[in-house]
DNA sequence: TATGAATGAGGTTTCATTCAT
DNA sequence: AATGAATGAAACCTCATTCAT
C-alpha cells in the first residue's frame, strides 16, 4: 500500500511535527514569551536554525499549533451517534468527552490561550478553527432539542454560550489554583453529575 | 480641611497612581510583554527612570496592579443586603453588580490574567486578594439559601464554581471575539434573564 | 579665644569633613565605582543633592579624599631626629612609622589606589601630594648617610624606590589574602626586624 | 599534519582569544569599570552579542583574562636549572626573567590588579593560579639555598614575600609614574645589579 | 537540508546629577 | 543651605533571526 506523498515529504512532514512538539512543551511549560528559540530546538532536538526551514518565525510556530489543535478536536460523529438519547445522557456524554479530550491539552492551552488575548490574528484563527466549530456543533444539538420539545424555550445560542463557559471558566479557576476546582476536576464522574443536573434542572427547590 | 498624610507624602501616593494607571492603559492593549518599561513611562507622562523609584522592576508593578484591582472589588455590602430577597432577584443583583463592575477592569484584566498562568507568585496573589474572597463571599451566600431550604441540596462549593465559571468562561469568550457573546454581553438584562432562568430552572422543558 | 573662620564657614568646613569621611568608608568597602552617590550619602548622613554643595561632582570627591590624605601624613619632624642614631635605630624607626600609620588608612587606600591607574589627573595629584614628598624625604636620609660613609656607595634613589617598595607590594599582597603576609603584618616587631637585617645586611651567609 | 581539535573547536578557541585580547586591550586603557561591552567588543571587532556566546558576563570576561595570565607564567622549569648556580646567578637569573616576563602584561596587569581589591572571588583565582605557585617555587628555591648553607638563616617565607613585594612595589611606583621607576625599569641591567646586591649584601658598608 | 555561531536591535535597570520646594 | 524625587543617558545582556559551512 503506497504511503502519501514521496519519502522526501514523509520525512519534512516529520521534522514538522518533532518540532511542533516540542514547542508545545515548552510553550506548556513557560508560556510563548518566557520560551526562546534555543528551548524549542532543544526540546525538538533540532538545530535552532532548523527551525527556521519549517516555520517562518516563532510566532508563525505559534500559528503552527493552533492549526494541530483543530485537527485534534474531532467530536462531531461523537455527538451525533447521542442525539436520540435522553437528555441527561446526552450531556453525560458531551461533558464526559470534553473532560477526557481537553485534559492532555490542558498545558497546552494554558501555554497558547493568554497569548490569544494580544494577538489578533492567532485569535482569529484560533476562534475560526476551533472555537466556533465547537460552538456551531452544540448549538446545532441544543437547538434540535427546543425544537423537539425536550427543552424550554431557551435562546438556543446564548446557552450554548453558557455551557461552554462553564467548562472554561472552571478550567481557568483549576489554572488559578482554586483547591475546590481542582478536587472537582479529579473525580470526573461527580463533576459531570453535578453539572448535568444543574445544567438540566437548575438549583432551585422543586 | 486637614488632608491625610504630609503633602511630600500624597504628592508620592500620586504619583504611584499615575503609573499604575499608564502600566494598566499599556497591560491592557499590548500584554505584559510586548509592553515596554518606554511605554509604561510615557503613558504615565514621567520618565523611565522614575518608574524605578516606586516599582522594584516590571514585575513588581505587575503586582502592584493586582494589588490595586483588589482594593476595587468590594461587593460584600451590597449582597448582603440580597440575603433576604427571593432566589431571582439576589442572583440578577449579583449578577448586574458583576457586570457593572467588571466591565470597566475588562481591558486590564486582559491585561493581567494571561500573565498569571505561567507566574505563580503573581497567580497566588491574585487568587488570595482577588478569586478566593469573590469565592467565599458567594459560598457562603449559597449555603444560607440551601440551609433555607431554597435551594436543593446541591454541593455548594462546586455550584459556586460553576455559577462564577459561567462569567468567567463568558469573559474569555468575548476576547476571543465570539459575536454571540459580545451581542449578550452588550444587552446586559437579556443576559441576566437568561442567565438567572437558567441556573435557577435549569433548561429542561418542565 | 577665637576661632578660624566665621561660624558659618565653621560648620560648612565640618559638613565637609562630614561627607569626605562618609565617602572614605563607602570607597574604602566597595571601592570607587561600586559605591553609589546614595551609598554616600546615607554614609555621610546627609541628602544626596547636598553632596553637590560641596564636591562638584563623585570625582571631585576622590580628590578631595587625596587632599585629606596627603594632610595626615607628617613624617619629617620625626624621621630628622632620628637623623642621628644608628642605621639599625634609623630604619627600625621608620619601618615602626609606617606601619603605624598607614595601617588605618589601609582601607581607604585600597579604595583610591586602584583608580589612580587610570586616572591621570588623581594620579598625578596622589603622586606630587603623597608619593613624592615622602620618596624625597627617604631619599634624603639615605643620600645623608651615604655621605657620612653609613652605607656603601648605592644608587640612593633607586635603593630608596626598593625600599619603599618593599612596603607597598607587602600590602598588596596583603590585600590579596597572602596568609604569610598576613602574619608578618600583624607581628610588626618581627616583620621590621627581619626587614631591617634584610635591607642592612643582605641574605648571605657572612 | 594533523591540527588539534576539529575545525570548528579550532575555530572557536580562535575566537575566544580574539575576545580576550580585545578585552585585555581596553581593560589595559580604561580599567574595568569604564571598559564598557561595546568597547570590548569593537576591540575585539565582533558584534557585542557574541561576547556572550562564549562569556557569560563582563565579569566572567574578567575571570578568563586571569585565567590565561596563569598559563602565560610557567618559570618553574627555568629556575630549577638556576639552582645550582652560585647565589648571585641565581638572583640575576630570576629577576631577568620576571622583568622579561611580565613587562609585556605590564598593562594588562594594571587593568586587572585594581579589580582584584574589591572582588573577592576574582581575587582568589588569581592569589591560587598565579601568585600563589610563584611564591611557593621561590620558597622551595630559598629554603634549599638556607640548607645548603648560602643563606643565613633567615625566615624563609618572609625573605621571599620581601623579595616578591619589592618587584610588586616597584611596578605600583612606575604605574603612578615615578621618574626614578620608570628610568630604573628601562634600564633592567643595572636594576637587576642593584637588586641582586641590595638582596644579597644589604646596603651597609662593610 | 541541517547546523549553530554571529548578529544587533531592543529590553530592563542603574545611578550621577539637577532642581523645585 | 538642605532635601530627595525626577531625570535620561548609558550600561549590560537576551534572543529571534540570518547565513556560511
Amino acid at each position: 500500500m503506497a504511503q502519501i506523498g514521496t519519502r522526501r515529504e514523509r520525512r519534512a512532514a516529520e521534522r514538522r511535527r518533532q518540532i511542533l512538539e516540542g514547542a508545545a512543551r515548552v510553550f506548556a511549560e513557560k508560556g510563548y514569551h518566557r520560551a526562546t528559540t534555543r528551548d524549542i530546538a532543544a526540546a525538538a532536538d533540532v538545530a535552532e536554525g532548523t527551525l527556521y526551514n519549517y516555520f517562518a518565525s516563532k510566532d508563525d510556530l505559534l500559528m503552527g499549533l493552533v492549526g494541530e489543535l483543530a485537527q485534534l478536536d474531532r467530536q462531531q460523529a461523537m455527538l451525533d451517534e447521542a442525539l436520540d438519547q435522553d437528555l441527561g445522557t446526552f450531556f453525560r456524554t458531551y461533558l464526559a468527552y470534553r473532560l477526557g479530550h481537553t485534559s492532555p491539552y490542558q498545558n497546552l492551552l494554558a501555554g497558547i490561550v493568554p497569548e490569544l488575548v494580544h494577538h489578533p490574528e492567532l485569535r482569529e484563527r484560533y476562534s475560526r478553527d476551533f472555537i466556533q466549530p465547537a460552538l456551531a456543533m452544540i448549538e446545532g444539538h441544543i437547538q434540535r432539542r427546543i425544537e423537539r420539545g425536550q427543552l424550554r424555550d431557551v435562546d438556543g445560542p446564548l446557552v450554548t454560550r453558557l455551557l461552554i463557559s462553564m467548562m472554561l471558566g472552571l478550567q481557568m479557576l483549576l489554572i488559578m489554583g482554586d483547591p475546590v476546582s481542582q478536587d472537582a476536576w479529579s473525580h470526573p464522574e461527580r463533576l459531570i453529575n453535578t453539572l448535568t443536573q444543574m445544567i438540566i434542572e437548575g438549583v432551585r427547590q422543586p
